[in-house]
DNA sequence: AATAATACGTCAACAATGTTGACATTGTTT
DNA sequence: AAACAATGTCAACATTGTTGACGTATTATT
């Protein structure tokens, strides 16, 4: 398996990460189930918890779905308790998003199985590797996207160091 | 960015598999709407050009979804005419699956969406690199498949040496 | 002040893809 | 002959996606 257009390898590369994808959404998938929930609903729950406050305009970017689409799942999220929204201070017709107690508490169940997962399978690999998987599968995001994503992490990243210290 | 149980790395991380994912089934998914046809019938396509001859019960094991859920959309492709069947030459209850020319035709142009797609993401990485991610990858896919996935791979090299030499 | 644009919510219909359960057919094994 | 295995099929239903149309605040523009 080395990179230079070799066919077989390219095909490697593809199966890896749908079956990557199929097996690291499998463990959340089962415990979402009990709460009658779906992977939807962990896209939504994921999301508002890593950017509290976020506006459903932002989600529907992230997500990429119609807004009837994501209305389903979030209208089924704040009924039950699990998020909540909060008017802008500004500008009044958006909508903030945050988890409630509740939300937060599932978020970070799900979290932690996907840690687990990354862990136990990550753990035997230098800093450095894991560096070029990083940037491997930043470099996979559409180039327009990539900025997006990492303009949310370097918020994500100060939110935590402003509440950590 | 490193690797050790450094929550925000985690985070960042499962969100790149999710935009990665988003991103690379996009390119087919477009080319597929045009025969009426979506990501279901992509992967049928893609297992049996890889794998010429699998069974529709191995066909069930790598996609993991239910054996009616796989017959809507291999009728499909059957019916008109992208994949045929064999009878199996020992056992005549086994269907073998393999891609007609259209199919094969099919299956390739989505090849080359996406080899295009990695090749561009992918070109500045060092044959090293690359290594880490392929390698990344895999060690994400649950550790029993991850010998039914090498195994494929090696079928595959087999196949292709015999076929190019 | 009137008008337009924005952010969001909602109703309805429909499509793709997943599920379970039940049953039929054909071929193999015991 | 009876049991098992591989496949196909009918039906009903769930989840999650789509489009189109419309309603309601709120803000911005003219």
């Amino acid at each position: 398996m080395e990179f230079d257009k070799d066919e077989q390898g390219l095909y490697e590369f593809i199966e890896l990460l749908f079956f990557a994808y199929r097996d690291f959404t499998a463990g959340p998938d089962e415990e979402l189930m009990a709460f009658g929930f779906g992977r939807a609903h962990h896209r939504v729950l994921h999301f508002v918890s890593r950017n509290p406050g976020l506006m459903v305009a932002e989600l529907l970017d992230i997500l990429r779905v119609s807004k009837q689409s994501l209305n389903r799942v979030l209208k089924q999220l704040i009924e039950e308790k699990f998020v909540f929204q909060e008017q802008g201070a500004g500008d009044r017709r958006r909508r903030h998003l945050f988890l409630t107690a509740k939300g937060q508490e599932l978020a970070d169940r799900l979290g932690a199985i996907q840690f687990e997962q990354i862990s136990g399978s990550l753990k035997g690999f230098s800093p450095k590797a894991y560096q070029n998987i990083c940037d491997g599968l930043l470099s996979l995001i559409a180039d327009d996207d990539q900025k997006e994503v990492l303009g949310r992490f370097d918020e994500a990243r100060k939110r935590s160091r402003g509440s950590d210290e």
